[in-house]
This record gives structure tokens, C-alpha cells and sequence, in this order.
DNA sequence: CTAAATGCAAAGCATTTGCAAATAT
DNA sequence: ATATTTGCAAATGCTTTGCATTTAG
């Protein structure tokens, strides 16, 4: 899709076909660790080397394109920056859904009682998924 | 202390020298990573092996003795069990402040949203403290 | 005395680096 | 044509494992 170009040159990152498909992958997916992103684009691009893989996350993530999410007991996953937003983890089946909360007031308790001048948050809820839940 | 004897004691872990001087570190430091926590515990014991810290902070963490902290670029740090508690971070000096906050709220929203059954919820604030922030 | 923990060395993963060949602009 | 990226292989770093020795209960 020429809008994942357009993405990927608004961040100064050079289009290759592996970049396209990280990009197509994680719009499509929401979010992914490392493993599960090498084994999708393998799909993709047999002879891609890990390496590679890892390259380009450790430059989305200094270009600001992609975030670095750190979850319990698991390894990290990543996601296409978007709008600030918490994540709710299911430890049944690992899904993860994105939810956006109303932090505000949490926000001030926060600034209030540490006085510190907070500037991110990081907000994970885990906990098991509807579909688990019944089965 | 014998407070820390009893606490290994209450979670089925046999007391060792070294495990004492881990639970001691942990409550007069709070929050400590890995490779901290073995620093320091080298002053006391010179010889003592890296492997040990490791199946140590495993088996507090599989004893519910002890718990794992993710935190965004940064490696896992580990505190001992207490109260549900929120985190804050400076980004300059690396100080971690435990917070309690009322996430009730909170809570009930991320529920209703996402209808999951949640259990537990990490949330950390990132940002300068006041020290750095006039430094 | 028996079971468990420690320390060391080796093994096993995860991640990064260097460089030649290929690709993007 | 030049600069950047890719893929490979090697290097580095982090964590776990196995086993002999020591320590705890």
C-alpha cells in the first residue's frame, strides 16, 4: 500500500520490501515480538536474516516509527506509534487489544504524590480474554 | 534481621547467607536490576557466582516471594511482594518510587472496554524528578 | 545424615557487529 | 553513481544447566 510508503519516508527510512512488509505486518496485526515477526515475514521473504529483522526495529524505534511495549513474563512486542493508549493481555492465549482510557486523572494523582514531572505512561492490564474464559 | 529469616522461611526457602543478604538489599533498595543486585552482593560475598543470583531471584519469583518489574528501555527490576503498588521513573537518574494509587476506577473502565475477566495491572509513569528536573 | 544451595564451567539463547554483495534513490 | 540496506558469519552478551563441593536443617 503506497499510504506504508508514505509512512516510512515521512519517518526518513529508506522504502525496501522488507520495511513494506514490517510495516503491513504490525498495521495488520497490532502488535508482535520479535519471533513471531521474523516467522511472518519469512512467509514473505525466505532468505531474510534475523539480523535484519533486528536492525530495523532498533531503527523504527529510534526514528520514532515503531514503540517497544514490555509486558510480565514475556518478551517484548511492538507496535507502529500511534495515539497514546493502554494494552490488556490475555495469559491465556496472549492476545493483546488496545483500549483507550481516560488517564488524566491518574496522571495528576501520579504527579501529585511523587512530584515528579511525568511526561509517558505504561498501563498493561492482564487478565483472560471472553473466549478464554469459556473454554 | 531476623524478620528476613522468617520472611524466607514463610515462602518454603531455606535460609543461606546469601539469600538474607538479597531480601536485605531488596527492602533497603526497593527496586534493583540484575546486574545491580549482584554488585552489590560481591561487597559482601567476593566469590559469590552470578548462576547463584539467578536461580535465586527464579525461585523467589516462582515462590511468590519476590517480583519481576518490565520497564521501557531498561532491564527487568525486582522488588519484594508487597502492596499493589504503581511505579515511577526518572528517566535522568534511573530513581524508581513506588506509588499507591486508586486504580479502581480505572479498572472498572479497562473492564467494561475490553471485557476481559482482569486479574492484575502494571502501570509505570515515566518522567524527571525533582532533583534532575532543577539540575 | 539428607536434602538443598553454592560456585564454577560449559552450554544455550538473544542480540549486535562487520563486511561484501545487492538494492534504493 | 552514491548511499543505504541486506544477508551472512562471527562476536558479544545474557541466562540457564550440570555437576562436584559445601552448607542448612
Amino acid at each position: 500500500m503506497s499510504s506504508d510508503i508514505q509512512l516510512l519516508k515521512s519517518h526518513q527510512l529508506t522504502v525496501t520490501p522488507q520495511r513494506l512488509e514490517i510495516v503491513h505486518l504490525l498495521s495488520s496485526h497490532g502488535h508482535l515480538d520479535i519471533d513471531t515477526l521474523y516467522a511472518l515475514l519469512q512467509e514473505k521473504f525466505p532468505s531474510l536474516s534475523l539480523a535484519t529483522v533486528y536492525k530495523n526495529i532498533n531503527l523504527m524505534l529510534e526514528k520514532n516509527f515503531m514503540s517497544e511495549v514490555p509486558l510480565e513474563n514475556r518478551k517484548n512486542v511492538y507496535e507502529l506509534i500511534k495515539e497514546v493508549h493502554s494494552h490488556v493481555v490475555c495469559r491465556e492465549c496472549n492476545t493483546i487489544v488496545d483500549i483507550f482510557l481516560d488517564t488524566k486523572a491518574l496522571f495528576e494523582e501520579a504527579t501529585n504524590i511523587s512530584h515528579f514531572q511525568l511526561e509517558t505512561s505504561n498501563i498493561v492490564f492482564n487478565g483472560i480474554c471472553e473466549k478464554c474464559k469459556i473454554a
